[in-house]
DNA sequence: GACGTATTAAAACGGCCGTTTATAAACAGC
DNA sequence: GCTGTTTATAAACGGCCGTTTTAATACGTC
C-alpha cells in the first residue's frame, strides 16, 4: 500500500503516464488468467486509477485488451527483434526452436506478458486472436515452414511437412501451456537460459532426426494405410 | 406397488435421473470453457432443474465439478479401456500415440467431455487437477515413459528421455489445445479416424527417429554446452 | 387420515462485473 | 477574471454470479 499524498506528483497526473500505467496493469492482469477472467476493477486498482478511466481512454474492456496486445507486440519487436535466419537449415532450425522456447519460457524477459497472453489466446480465443496471428504467429510459422521445407523437401510430402512444423511448435509451447501438469509429473520446466538451451537442443534433436531420416526406414508398423 | 398418479413423467421426478441430467449438463457446460467460466445457472437451465438442486445434491459448484470429472473418468474406463501394451516397443509407441490422439481429437467419441475438461484443467488448473493427474495422466505417462526407456535407454540419459516423453505428449495434445490457431494457419485438424491415424503416424515417425538415432550424429550445432 | 423426512421450487442475499452518469477539478485561450 | 474543453472521480445502473433461505410439495410410514 502506497501512502497517497493529497497533492499528487506530476508524473501521477500526466495522462500519458496514466495510460501507460493502465496498460502495464492490464498486461499483468490479463496475462494471469486471460481476457474473460481478468477484471477491469482489478486493473484499475493495480494502476491506481478510477475504473471509469479505463473506458474513458480505451472505450471498453475489449479495447483495452487489444491495445495491451499491440503494446506488448511493439515491446517485443523493440527489445528482441527476430533473429535473421542462418544459411544452413539445420542451424536455422536449432535457432528457431531456441528463440521460440525462450520467448515462451524465459522468466523476467523483456516482454513478460506477451507469451502468456498468446498462451491464453491460443486456448481460449477472443476477437483479438486475428491480430495476434497476423502480427506474430503467422510470420514466425512461415519462417519455420521454410526451414522445414529445406530440411525435408525431398523426403516428406507437403502435408507431412506441414504436420511436422506444427509438431515442432507443439514441443515448444507445451512446456509453457501445460507447465503445471508437467511439474506434477516430476519435470522441472526450465526458466533460465541454461535449462532452456538444453531443452531446445532436445527438441531440435528429435525434430532434425524426424526430418532428415527417410520415413520408409521405420514405417513397417504404421497405423494408417 | 401402487401406481402413482403424478402429473410429471416418472423419469422426470426420479432423483437419480435428475442427478444424471445435472451431471450431463454440467459436463457440456464445463467442457465448453472450463470451471471458472461455466455457470451453475446455465447448467440448471440445460438440465431443466432448479438452481438450488445443484447445491442440494452436490454441495457446491466445485463439488459438482469434481463429480463430473469422476463420472467422465468412469465412463472412459467403461467404454474404452486402455490398450494393453504391445511387446515390441516401436509398435507400443505407435499405439500409445494413436490412443492419445484419438482420446483428444476424436469427435463423437464415447467420452466426449473428458478430453476437453482435461485440456482446460491443464491450462487453468483447479483444485481438481490432482485427481485428474492421479487417475489418468500419471498412469498413462508412466506407460509412455516405459516405452521411451525401452527405445532409447542406451542412447539418451534419464533427463533426455524424460524430455522426450513430454515432447511426445506435446505433439499429441497440441492439435487439440491450439486447434483454433492451427486452423487459422491453414491446417485442418482431423476429427475422424483416417486423419487421426495419419497424424499419429507422423508424430510417431518423428518420435521414433529422435529416439532411435544416436544424438551425436547431428550434434555439431548444439546450443547448450 | 396425520407425521416426519426427502425433495423441489421461488425468491432473496451479498458480491462482483462492465459500463454509464453526474459532477468536480484542471487547464487551455481569451 | 470567465470561458469551454479535457480529464478525473464517485456513485449508481443493470446484470449475472454462487449460495442460502423459506416455503411448498411428494412420499413412506404409522
Amino acid at each position: 500500500m502506497k501512502p497517497k499524498p493529497t497533492e499528487l506528483p506530476a508524473r501521477e497526473r500526466d495522462p500519458d503516464a496514466r495510460k501507460e500505467r493502465i496498460l502495464a496493469a492490464a498486461g499483468e492482469v490479463f496475462a494471469k488468467a486471460g481476457f474473460a477472467v481478468g477484471s477491469v476493477r482489478e486493473i484499475s486498482l493495480k494502476a491506481r486509477v478510477n475504473v471509469a478511466s479505463i473506458n474513458y481512454y480505451f472505450g471498453s474492456k475489449e479495447g483495452l485488451y487489444r491495445e495491451v496486445l499491440l503494446a506488448a507486440h511493439r515491446q517485443l519487436l523493440d527489445q528482441e527483434p527476430p533473429p535473421k535466419q542462418a544459411d544452413e537449415p539445420e542451424q536455422a532450425l536449432r535457432e528457431w526452436i531456441h528463440f521460440c522456447l525462450r520467448f515462451v519460457l524465459l522468466k523476467r524477459s523483456s516482454h513478460p506478458v506477451l507469451g502468456r497472453l498468446m498462451a491464453h489466446e491460443m486456448h481460449q480465443p477472443t476477437a483479438a486472436l486475428g491480430e495476434l496471428v497476423k502480427l506474430i504467429i503467422k510470420p514466425n510459422f512461415a519462417n519455420l515452414t521454410k526451414i522445414v521445407d529445406l530440411l525435408a523437401g525431398d523426403s516428406l510430402d507437403k502435408t507431412q511437412r506441414e504436420m511436422a512444423a506444427h509438431q515442432i511448435v507443439a514441443m515448444c509451447v507445451h512446456f509453457d501451456h501445460s507447465r503445471e501438469v508437467i511439474g506434477r509429473l516430476g519435470f522441472a520446466v526450465p526458466g533460465a537460459e541454461a535449462g532452456i538451451a538444453r531443452l531446445a537442443d532436445s527438441i531440435a534433436d528429435m525434430a532434425l532426426h524426424g526430418l532428415k531420416t527417410p520415413t520408409k526406414s521405420i514405417s513397417k508398423n504404421r497405423i494408417s494405410a
